[in-house]
DNA sequence: TGGGAAAGGGAGAGCGCTCTCCGTCGTGCT
DNA sequence: AGCACGACGGAGAGCGCTCTCCCTTTCCCA
C-alpha cells in the first residue's frame, strides 16, 4: 500500500482507491457497499485506502447501474391557480409553503427519510405545464418515486403517475378510485368526534364550516359530523362552505352569524377556518368557547396560535407523512407488489376554545 | 426511417433514437441539446423519432460526464435541537417547516428555480451528522450547489462548505466574515423604520422584544431600533430577548408589563413574536393599536392571520430567496467568479396594530 | 477551376461505477 | 490421496451519455 497522496484532476474514483489499497475495483466496491464476504483484513485496508484518498462515491455513476438513485420527489400538487403573481416567475407558492399543515406533512417525511440518507426534492406541480415537468424528472430517473400531497380532487397526476408506471403515494384517498398506494385519515370519524364533542358539551344551535366539497377528505368530514348530529337528533346542521383559508373561515363565520346569530356551536373543517371563525366570533362579542364553542381539525400550529387555543381533531400528521414514505421506499424494494393503502384514526384534542 | 416502436428492455436510449432516425448517437445528442448546427430536415427527423420512441434522456448518464445533475440543496441549518422529539425518527423538524416565513423562502426560492427545470433537494443540517450528511451529498454529486438557511449563529455549515470549496449562498450574514456569497436586508434601516413609526405615531414609552442575539440579524434590527430611538431623543430602550417563537413572545410581553405596565409601544423582532404580544396584551384589557401600539418585522402571514393585523417592516424574502438562488446559478456558471452579496432594504407596510 | 475554410455528420473513447463471470485457493469428505 | 465445493479476489463488459476528433461535403473566392 503506497502513502502517496494520490490526486488525480478531479476527486478520487473507486480505481485510485483500488490502487492504493492494491486490490481490484470490484474489492473496492464490495467493500464500500458491504456486499459478499471480503476477508476482514483486506476491508480493512480499503478503508484506510477510502480515508487516505478522501473518496466519496459517484452517484451518477452508480446509478447509472443500479438504476436507483436513492431520492425521491415530494410533489405538491394544485396548490394555487392563477392568483397571487408576484415577480417574473410568480410566487403563487407562498400560501402553501406558508400552511402550517404542510410544514407538518414535510416535517413527517423528513423524519422517516432523513436517517435512511434519502432526500425528497420539492417540486409544484400546479399547471399542466409543471405536471409533465414532474413526469420528465421521474422519467430521466432523477428521482426515484413520488409522494404526492394533492390540494384539489381534479388534480390529474395521479392517474398520469400510474399511466406511467412511476411508483408514488398519495397523502390522501384520489377522488376517483385510482390503482395507487395511499395514506389517509377517518375523516368520517374525525367529524363525529367533533360532533360528539360539542353536543355533550350540552351545544345545542350547531354549524359547520365544511373543507372544499371537491375534496373527498371535506366530504368526509362533513359526512362524519352531520351523521353523528343526526343520530344525535340534529339532523339538520347548517352549513357553509370555505376552501381552508383563515380568510374563508372569516366569510364563513360572517355570514353564519347573519343567518344564525343563535348559534352556539361551530366545527370547522380545518384550524385555519376556525382560527377565522374565532376572530370573527369574538369581534362580534361572543366569547369563545362560553357563548359559542368552536372546534376545529387537524392541529396544527395554528391550533396553538389561535387565542382562545384550539380544542380540534387532531390527524397525526406526521406519522402519516411518515407511513407515506415508508410505503413508497417498500414498493420501490418489492415493485411487483400490489399497492397498499393506511389509514389512521384521528383524535379528540381539548383545548379551551370548546 | 423504420416506424417499428423499438422496445429495448428498459426504456428507449439515444442508440434507439439514433436508429429509428437513421443518423449517429451523436446528431441525436446534438439536436436534443440544441448544441452546433444540425441540418433542420434532420433536426426535424430525430424530433419526430424521439416523440416515436418516447426517449427522455438518462440524467444519471448525462452527469456522469458533465459533471452537473441540474438540482440544488436547499439546507435549513441548525434548526431545531434536541428538543420535540417525537416517534423513532423525531419530528423535531415540524417547527422549521411549519415557520411562515421558512415558507416565503421556500416559495421564493422554488419560484425561481422552477422555470429553469432545478428542482430544490431539501435537507435538514441540525446536528454534526446531518452536516456531514450534507457535505457528502455534495461532494457525491447529487447537487451542484447549496442554498443555505441557517437559523442560528453559530452555524459551523457555511464554513465547512466554503472549505469543501463547495458552491453555496446563504440566506443573511454569516455571524464571522467569510468568503461566501450571502444575501441578507439592512436589519439595521428596519429596526429604524419601526421607531419612526412608533415615534412618529406619538409613542412615549416604548419598548422591544429582540431576537436571539447570537444571531447578526436580531443584533442589527435591536441597533437600528435604539440607535433611531436615540436620535429622536429616548437613548434607553427596555429590551427583553425572545427566540422568534410565538411562546417567546408571549413570555416577553408578560415580562416587560410587569416591569413596565405603562407601555404605548412595542417593537418586536418578528410577527410571530409581536402577535405573541398582542395576545397578552389583548388579554390584560390593553387595546391595540390605542393603548399599545405594536410592530413586527417580516410581514409573514402572521402579520395577516394576527388581529388586529400587524404593522410590520417587510423584508423582500421572495426577492431575496430568488436571488439567493439566481446567484448560486451565476456561480455554477462561472466558478472562478468572486463571491457577490447583495442586500435589500425592507419597507414599512402600515396596517392596523400600530 | 483549384484551394481552403467552414459546415455538419460519424466514430469512438471514456465518465465512474456495478455485477457477472471466472479463476484460484483452502477445506472437508470419502 | 483424490475430489467436490465453498469462499473470495480479479477481469471486463457494459450502464447511457457527451465530446473530441476526424472525415466528407459544400461553397466561396482568388
Amino acid at each position: 500500500m503506497s502513502n502517496e497522496p494520490v490526486r488525480g484532476p478531479g476527486s478520487p474514483t473507486l480505481e485510485d482507491v483500488a490502487r492504493v489499497a492494491g486490490v481490484s475495483r470490484a474489492t473496492v466496491s464490495r467493500v464500500v457497499n458491504g456486499v459478499r464476504n471480503v476477508d476482514p483484513e483486506i476491508q480493512e485496508t480499503v478503508r484506510q485506502a477510502v480515508a487516505v484518498t478522501g473518496y466519496v462515491p459517484n452517484n451518477a455513476a452508480r446509478s447509472l447501474v443500479t438504476r436507483r438513485v436513492g431520492s425521491v420527489a415530494l410533489v405538491v400538487s394544485g396548490a394555487g391557480e392563477e392568483e397571487d403573481e408576484v415577480g417574473e416567475d410568480g410566487f403563487s407558492t407562498r400560501q402553501i409553503f406558508g400552511d402550517p399543515f404542510f410544514g407538518r406533512v414535510v416535517g413527517g417525511i423528513v423524519g422517516y427519510l432523513r436517517p435512511r440518507g434519502i432526500h425528497p426534492v420539492l417540486m409544484l406541480a400546479d399547471t399542466a405545464d409543471a405536471r409533465s415537468q414532474v413526469l420528465a424528472f421521474l422519467r430521466q430517473g432523477n428521482a426515484d418515486g413520488a409522494l404526492l400531497v394533492s390540494t384539489h380532487a381534479e388534480d390529474p397526476l395521479p392517474r398520469l403517475l400510474t399511466e406511467a408506471g412511476q411508483p408514488a403515494v398519495l397523502f390522501a384517498r384520489p377522488a376517483r378510485p385510482l390503482a395507487i398506494s395511499y395514506v389517509d385519515c377517518a375523516h368520517h370519524d374525525g367529524g363525529s368526534l367533533a360532533a360528539d364533542h360539542l353536543v355533550a358539551r350540552g351545544c345545542d344551535r350547531v354549524a359547520t364550516i365544511a373543507g372544499p366539497l371537491d375534496v373527498p377528505a371535506s366530504q368526509d368530514r362533513l359526512a362524519g359530523f352531520q351523521n353523528a348530529m343526526a343520530r344525535h337528533g340534529r339532523p339538520y346542521v347548517p352549513v357553509v362552505e370555505g376552501n381552508f383559508t383563515l380568510g374563508s373561515g372569516v366569510t364563513a363565520m360572517e355570514r353564519l352569524l347573519v343567518e344564525h346569530p343563535d348559534l352556539d356551536g361551530v366545527f370547522a373543517a380545518n384550524d385555519l377556518m376556525a382560527q377565522g371563525a374565532v376572530l370573527v366570533l369574538r369581534e362580534h362579542g361572543h366569547r369563545v368557547p362560553d357563548d359559542v364553542a368552536v372546534v376545529g381539525f387537524d392541529d396544527s400550529s395554528a391550533a396553538l396560535a389561535c387565542r382562545p387555543q384550539l380544542t380540534t381533531v387532531r390527524q397525526p400528521v406526521e406519522n402519516m407523512a411518515a407511513e407515506m414514505a415508508s410505503l413508497l421506499l417498500t414498493t420501490l424494494d418489492q415493485p411487483d407488489r400490489r399497492v397498499t393503502s393506511v389509514v389512521f384514526e384521528p383524535t379528540l384534542v381539548v383545548r379551551q376554545s370548546a
